[in-house]
DNA sequence: TGTTGACACATGGTATACCAAATTATGAAA
DNA sequence: TTTCATAATTTGGTATACCATGTGTCAACA
């Protein structure tokens, strides 16, 4: 059938990488994630379990668990008859997302001014001049990763295990939407200029200061969202 | 299919339930959760599946997609060697977690004066007025009940579906250190105060006493946490 | 021609079987 | 008695089979 044609297809593209101590269910979850933020599997395209799990040589068993994580994570949801489908948020919804992002990086900011180690922050402001000096000749894409790392790695430091948990899973689910917000040519500078706020503030350890460029930061990018939505605008 | 003929209405009518949406994970989940906040399954028990499944009367595929339910829920925990057990959090770690869910409700709280149509915020000052008249007949566990409902229409309220869905998860990770927090003689007119704060807040629409009343609120029941380690005292 | 209803099939939920890894028990050697 | 290699057992991960229900198709009928 053409549906099956299509899976296959996907699957050549990518390399498939056997692994050592990860389960299949995660190995798979991974790689479904990818697929998705690609839009290889596009948003609201039903996933038909057992056709899938065939493409991917697994049986359904890790193919439902991956599923379960990946909806866990927002990038899967259901129909009210259970069939899986790929999210497919509108701006509205990725908006609110960011804003629980927002105020959770805004904790983050604030927990790390006071729990942060002194290399922590080193590490935190490598990043950033990394990302000054090199935004000329980055790529989108590394630029985009050196970002992430950025924030995750305050985040860690704020020696917070359940704030990292859960920020990991709305990173997981708003990767694609700051993906594209991060690719905005307008955006560039005013991220380098934000970051440069967070590290400084971190750097004096002053809470109010971190918490606010976090939240603010964030806020920047929820309307980007906006503005990306209601025109287009040219990309690097 | 709207239409039904007269005989099967008969037939179904009084006899048979609509359709049983809920699946034995789901409700499996739910078992175990009960009992891990009884504490027949106590923290730091190990839950070998196949056994408890059978315990249970059910097969080890719901069993294992409801201990990744609880694990989402931070209820359970998995060795290094993927064994589940039930989760035994220290006093740090929940309070780490409390700081989140301050966090949460505080925004919980600030979208709330934006967003909650005026029946909400009827809705929500009746829970807190039923409360504050009942709350020396009401038992601990009622009270406590009330408290909660309390605080997931509020989160609710706020309208944000990303905020409702992550606060419900902290909710069940913290239950049950929520619940001895509040059984504290000490703690409760304290409630009924810091309630009635947020409830003035509400209905005043002001964001800023509304998300800092939340967030005092759940800073107290951290502080409780702490004050329960320390030394035993007399409950209700 | 449009509606209806029965039947076939698609799909997710559950049970069971099998395997590999990890844990525990065993026993021989020091 | 202690230690360590190894066998036996337990346990979680994966595959497969079966079942219940939802969904689509098409023929019969008004």
């Amino acid at each position: 059938m053409a549906k099956e044609n299509a899976l296959t297809s996907l699957v050549n593209e990518g390399e498939i990488k056997p692994s050592q101590r990860r389960s299949l269910s995660e190995e798979t979850a991974d790689k479904l994630r990818e697929l998705i933020l690609l839009e290889k599997l596009p948003p609201g395209m039903h996933i038909p379990e057992r056709d899938l799990a065939e493409v991917l040589g697994i049986s359904r068993t890790p193919m439902r668990e991956a599923l379960r994580i990946l909806e866990s994570q927002g990038l899967v949801d259901h129909t009210p008859t259970r069939r899986s489908r790929v999210a497919n948020p509108s701006v509205d919804e990725l908006a609110q997302s960011m804003k629980v992002l927002a105020t959770l990086e805004a904790l983050a900011g604030e927990l790390a001014c006071t729990h942060a180690s002194d290399s922590q922050i080193t590490t935190i402001a490598a990043l950033n001049q990394c990302m000054v000096e090199k935004s000329e000749v980055m790529s989108s894409i590394d630029f985009f990763k050196t970002d992430m790392n950025f924030h995750t790695s305050i985040v860690a430091a704020s020696g917070n295990a359940a704030l990292v948990d859960t920020h990991a899973k709305y990173n997981a689910r708003l990767w694609r939407a700051r993906f594209l917000s991060s690719r905005r040519k307008l955006g560039r500078a005013t991220t380098l200029q934000q970051h440069q706020d967070i590290t400084t503030a971190l750097q004096d350890r002053n809470v109010a200061d971190a918490s606010r460029a976090m939240r603010d930061h964030i806020e920047t990018a929820i309307e980007n969202l906006f503005m990306t939505r209601d025109k287009q605008e040219s990309f690097e």
